[in-house]
DNA sequence: GTCTATAATTCGATAGAC
DNA sequence: GTCTATCGAATTATAGAC
């Protein structure tokens, strides 16, 4: 019933959130973070005991990969993409999405975080479609988040301009068609 | 003929590069860098200034594209995934790289340089294969860095465990077949 | 040329008044 | 619940002895 005190801390998340987006983890300051929610710092510690506790809060989300049984093999390619790219344009999940890419670059408990997801959420996708084989399924999962991953460094990060400037429709046609190649084209020699 | 002070400044140089390879712009200390090279950190501010100069020295180097007009243009895709590759073990310009990607994903002034990297030696590479069209070539040009970045993070970045156990060979037959694609494969349709 | 000592900041975190 | 005041630690950078 404490309405005040779950307004504060919700502000205090929200405003954690852009800084860390914008800063990166380390030039992120509690006192910044307290002004841009208008309130004093010593209530962000109050509130979230730590720096590290608040990033920890600012930064746990569901990454929510969508459900692959439901797109048609052929079009899972396309359908990834699209679905990747929607989600850093969405408002809460993109400035979290671009604070963990930053901060898994030079945080090695966040990069240990990215492999975890990657393991529970990527490679499960090419595992279906890889019919059994678990070494193909890890290597057609890696090759999937080099796309993934690049494709989100150079247009949200790095901010490319070509890539920045790309439509949607666009990333998802030759993206799309990459992706689509890693996951469930044929393989035209044995692994070296 | 100072030639003490010059292997100092080398002793200095080479600290630096592996540190803030290491730890990162922010985190890499002027103290442990010193500590590294053996000498007092007052050291480092006499020969190089300040840690910014010191970093901006560190990262000095010539990124060297191969000639692409001496590659046949059907072999563009695996010959430029093989240099990249290459580059990326080699001593000094491995970690050189490593520092650049990582600082560049949290310091706009390291983002905004490899943006001119880009648009120097990425862009006329596109261009010459695409024969004139200026917006092709950027967009080509794009794609063919959300793939290259992309691998590099998640090889020697995130070190996502399929991507960085890949052999050279698989890196070069599979992410090849993409570059090459994206540089010289038909446009399905027109840009979106 | 090299090192000691320290200035000047900045930040995370704490104690306690109201 | 909120704010004032401050501690303690770490850092870059400087001044000056040797």
């Amino acid at each position: 019933m404490t309405t005040r005190s779950d307004a504060t801390r919700a502000a205090i998340l929200r405003a954690a959130r852009v800084r860390f987006a914008e800063d990166g983890y380390q030039r992120a300051t509690i006192r910044a973070i307290a002004a841009d929610a208008a309130i004093d710092p010593s209530m962000v510690m109050r509130y979230y005991g730590s720096k590290e506790r608040l990033f920890a809060a600012a930064v746990d989300i569901d990454l929510r990969m969508p459900d692959v049984s439901a797109i048609p093999p052929e079009r899972i390619g396309p359908e990834l993409v699209r679905h990747w790219v929607s989600r850093w344009e969405e408002d809460p999940a993109g400035d979290v999405l671009l604070t963990l890419l930053r901060s898994a670059a030079t945080d090695e408990t966040v990069a240990e975080r990215v492999r975890a997801v990657f393991q529970e959420q990527i490679v499960p996708i090419a595992r279906r479609l890889s019919g059994g084989a678990e070494a193909e399924a890890h290597e057609r999962a890696g090759l999937l988040a080099t796309q993934m991953l690049g494709l989100a460094l150079c247009r949200h990060i790095l901010r490319i301009p070509p890539v920045a400037a790309m439509t949607t429709e666009t990333v998802v046609e030759r993206v799309g068609a990459t992706v689509q190649r890693y996951l469930t084209g044929a393989r035209e020699q044995p692994d070296g």
